[in-house]
DNA sequence: ACTCTTATTAACCAATGGTCAATAAGAGGT
DNA sequence: ACCTCTTATTGACCATTGGTTAATAAGAGT
């Protein structure tokens, strides 16, 4: 069977993701309404539901996007020039510069604890710390305690968790990250 | 003029503030209602905006409670035995005890970034900063650099906010508390 | 008795997430 | 051309929500 042509119009679940994105950069959650998006997308919010379940769903697909990018960031950071040191320094900045440069987004990814949400995000968050740690572990030789990278996540996260909100963007914290980051690594290589 | 007698079963905003409170702590802002509120209180949610404003304002009136008792718990600390480290570790593990044996409130306190809340929360947990660096401090005899606690305060931060949701009280995350707490208190004695 | 103030109700509003029967319209077979 | 199957969409509907407001009840002071 041939796949049925797309009417002029016809709604796309990558449409829908892509206006709903622009609703939930902008505004929380709870303030982005499936009849907004589905105003802008011309159509009505029932439709929307023909695609996804419901508002948790539109979001987490959504959001599912910042973590493969988040995965992929991290991940390359290995391969940029420099000593150990400086890359795992750079891995936590592009990790923070991640982090304030799409609140919402963290916030959703790690922070939010909300039932509605959750068992669908669980795994990705999980799924980024491991990322993290081979990473760090990579640039290290496998020689530091899991245990020790786990702390330096943590506070990482403490760090981005209590600038968002305070700052527009990475850009606003980078003096402070850059301190902080050292701290960090100074506190991991003096082990 | 003498205050009017209270009707046999007038509301009081104690009493609005203590069944909020209930709820609140059992679910998530946005999933508690004014009027269930209201219905357990025996009164129309009408009643309830006599006397606040709006659901940010009661629940902020809730949340005022917590600073005020983690602002107590952080200065008592200072008064317990033991040397400057054990107990600049002991407000460390007192912080991230209350945070993660109330959860929701700890979200609330120093997490959620949400315009309805914000304003008003915003000067009570920075005050919140302010006690805790004037704790340690008093306790290095003013000799470390503001900064420096701040990264502990923020590494601690991010502990919290990590296994809030994961643990389900103090309890459950203490040995980990307590090897988090030794790296931090470490970190800061060898700067 | 009258007035003032305080507290509460009940009806109302606009908005929300979500459901569903009805329907439009392309695709395939005859 | 006609019928049928499937897919996509509408629009009316529902319960619930935060919030407002006119009407009202009732104690206090004169």
């Amino acid at each position: 069977m041939t796949a049925r042509k797309k009417l002029e119009n016809e709604l796309t679940k990558e449409m829908i993701i892509h206006e709903a994105h622009r609703h939930f950069i902008a505004h929380d959650y709870s303030k982005v309404s499936m009849r907004e998006i589905a105003k802008e997308l011309g159509c009505t919010h029932g439709a929307i539901y023909y695609h996804f379940k419901n508002k948790a769903d539109l979001f987490y697909a959504v959001v599912e996007h910042y973590f493969n990018e988040l995965n992929l960031i991290l991940s390359e950071c290995v391969f940029q020039e420099g000593n150990p040191t400086e890359k795992a320094r750079n891995v936590l900045i592009e990790f923070i510069k991640f982090g304030l440069d799409h609140q919402s987004q963290y916030n959703y990814m790690f922070m939010k604890q909300d039932e509605e949400i959750d068992p669908l995000r669980q795994n990705a968050s999980i799924e980024s710390l491991h990322q993290f740690t081979k990473t760090i572990q990579k640039l290290y030789n496998e020689q530091l305690p899991n245990e020790e990278i786990f702390y330096i996540f943590v506070s990482m996260h403490g760090f981005v968790s209590h600038y968002a909100g305070r700052v527009e963007n990475f850009e606003e914290a980078r003096e402070a990250a850059e301190r902080f980051t050292q701290y960090l690594i100074r506190a991991l290589e003096k082990y």
